[in-house]
RNA sequence: GUGGAUGUGGCGUAGUUGGUUAACGCGCCAGUUUGUGGCACUGGAGACCGUGGGUUCGAGUCCCAUCUUCCACC
C-alpha cells in the first residue's frame, strides 16, 4: 500500500543534532522543521487563505476534530468536498483529535476505556468520542495527517493516574489503525504520551513505535509544567522515536520553545499563541514581545518588527496598530496576527538555513539575547 | 420671578430606615495567554460625594443657605 505520509531527511545540524527534513503529503511538500498555524474551526481566525500563502508563507495548517464535528458537523464538511474544499486551502493540512478538548474541557466529560463521553460546549448536548468515532470524523474531515485519540494528562498527575492513561492511549491507538478507512490518503500520527515520568515516556513511544504509524508526536507537554522538565522529558523522549518518520511536538509556540524543540529532534510545531496573542494586542519581534497595545507605542511611528518582512511591517505603524487595537477594531486583530504567524515561519525558515549550515547552536544563542529567554 | 428636579473618580450611574477602608459599567494603566469554549482573563491608578454652614458620637445620606444644569408655570 502506498503511504500517504514520508519523510525525507535532508541534513542534522552537527552543532545542534537538529534535523532539517521533507514531510512528502498528498497536497505536497513540508519543508521541516516548521511551525504550523492553528485554525481550530476550519479557519486560522481572521486570516483569509490567500493571505497564508501569501504574507505568511504557511506551508500546512491545523484543524480541529472537536470543534468541526460539533459544528458544522463532519457529515456536512464531507458533503462540501472534504475540509480542503471545504475551506478552499490547497496546502496540507493537520486535524488535531480532539483528545486536548478532553483535557482542557475537563468538566464537561467522563473517561472510560471504550472512549470519553462529554457534553457539548456549545449547547450541553451529550456526545461519546470514541478511536472509532475520531476516525470516522477524521475520515470525513480528509486532512493529510490525522492524529490517533488520546488523553492528555493535566500537570501534575500521579503516576498510576498517568500510566493508566498512557496505557489507555496506547490501546486506544491500536484501535485507531483498526478504524482508519483511508489509510492511502491519510497518513495516522501516533502521540506519545505519559507526563513527566520517563519509564512511561519510554514505554508509549516503543509500544507505539512497534505499532509503525508514519508519524510521531509528542504529546502531554507544555501543559504547566517548568519549561526545564518539558525539555528533560521531551530529550528524553525523542530518543525513542525513529529517524525516518516526522516528529510533531503538540502545543508549544514561543519562539524559544520552539528552538528548544528543533534541537532535541523536533519536526513539527503547532500553538494557538500567535493568533492568541495578537487578538489581545501582543507581537512577538525579533527583539522580544511587544505589547503594542500599552501607552509607549501611542506616538510610535515604526513598524511593529524593523527587520520583518510580512505585509504588517511593511506598511503600518506601531501608533496605528495600537490605535487600532484600542478601538477594538477587527484590522488590528488582522494585521498582529499577520505578523506573529509570519515572524513564526520566518523564525523557522532561519531554522531550516541555520541548520543546513551547521549553524544552529550560535544562532539560538544570539537570538536569545536580543528576545529573552522565557521560563 | 415662582414651583419642581438635579449635582458622587474622565464619562454614565448605585448608594438600604445616617454607621467601619464610597460600589458598578465604560474609559485609562499594566500583566497574563503554549494540540483555541476567549473582541478573553487578572490586577492597578483615579472621587476631600457641587459649595458653605448646621444637627449628630457619627452625614454621600437629615436641616439651612448658595451656586450649576434641566423641566414646568407666570
Amino acid at each position: 500500500m502506498k503511504q500517504p505520509i514520508t519523510y525525507e531527511l535532508l541534513h542534522i545540524c552537527k552543532q545542534t543534532g537538529a534535523r532539517r527534513g521533507i514531510i512528502h503529503t498528498p497536497h505536497g511538500d513540508i519543508q521541516t522543521p516548521i511551525f504550523m498555524p492553528v485554525g481550530t474551526q476550519a479557519t486560522v481566525k481572521s486570516m483569509t487563505p490567500e493571505e497564508l500563502k501569501q504574507e505568511v508563507k504557511a506551508q500546512i495548517i491545523l484543524s480541529n476534530t472537536y470543534h468541526l464535528y460539533l459544528r458544522p458537523g463532519h457529515k456536512l464538511v464531507e458533503e462540501a468536498g472534504g475540509l480542503h474544499e471545504f475551506m478552499r486551502w490547497d496546502r496540507p493540512i493537520l486535524t488535531d483529535c480532539g483528545g486536548f478538548q478532553v483535557f482542557s474541557l475537563a468538566d464537561l466529560r467522563t473517561i472510560s476505556e471504550d472512549g470519553v463521553e462529554f457534553k457539548s460546549h456549545l449547547d450541553g448536548s451529550k456526545h461519546m468520542f470514541t478511536p472509532e468515532k475520531v476516525m470516522e470524523i477524521e475520515n470525513s474531515l480528509g486532512a493529510d495527517i490525522i492524529m490517533s485519540f488520546d488523553e492528555c494528562c493535566p500537570y501534575p498527575s500521579t503516576y498510576e493516574y498517568t500510566k493508566d492513561s498512557m496505557e489507555r492511549t496506547t490501546r486506544w491507538a491500536k484501535r485507531c489503525i483498526a478504524a482508519h478507512k483511508k489509510q492511502d490518503k491519510q497518513g495516522l500520527f501516533g502521540i506519545v504520551q505519559g507526563g513527566m515520568y520517563k519509564d512511561l515516556r519510554e514505554k508509549s513511544a516503543k509500544d507505539l513505535v512497534a505499532l509503525d504509524f508514519p508519524g510521531y508526536a509528542v504529546g502531554g507537554l507544555s501543559v504547566g509544567e517548568p519549561k526545564e522538565l518539558m525539555c528533560e522529558i521531551l530529550e528524553y523522549t525523542t530518543q525513542f522515536l525513529p529517524g525516518n518518520k516526522p516528529r510533531y511536538l503538540m502545543g508549544v509556540g514561543t519562539p524559544d520553545y520552539l528552538l528548544e524543540a528543533v534541537i532535541r529532534g523536533i519536526d513539527m510545531c503547532d500553538c494557538v499563541l500567535p493568533t492568541r496573542i495578537a487578538r489581545n494586542g501582543t507581537a512577538m519581534t525579533w527583539s522580544g514581545k511587544v505589547v503594542v497595545r500599552n501607552a509607549t507605542y501611542e506616538r510610535d511611528f515604526g513598524p511593529l518588527d524593523p527587520e520583518c518582512d510580512c505585509y504588517t511591517c511593511k506598511n503600518h505603524t506601531r501608533a496605528y496598530i495600537r490605535h487600532l487595537v484600542k478601538a477594538n477594531e477587527i484590522l488590528g486583530i488582522r494585521l498582529l496576527s499577520i505578523h506573529n504567524l509570519r515572524f513564526l515561519t520566518k523564525l523557522m525558515e532561519r531554522v531550516r538555513e541555520e541548520i543546513e549550515n551547521d549553524n544552529l547552536g550560535t544562532f539560538i544563542q544570539e537570538f536569545y539575547k536580543r528576545y529573552g529567554y522565557t521560563k
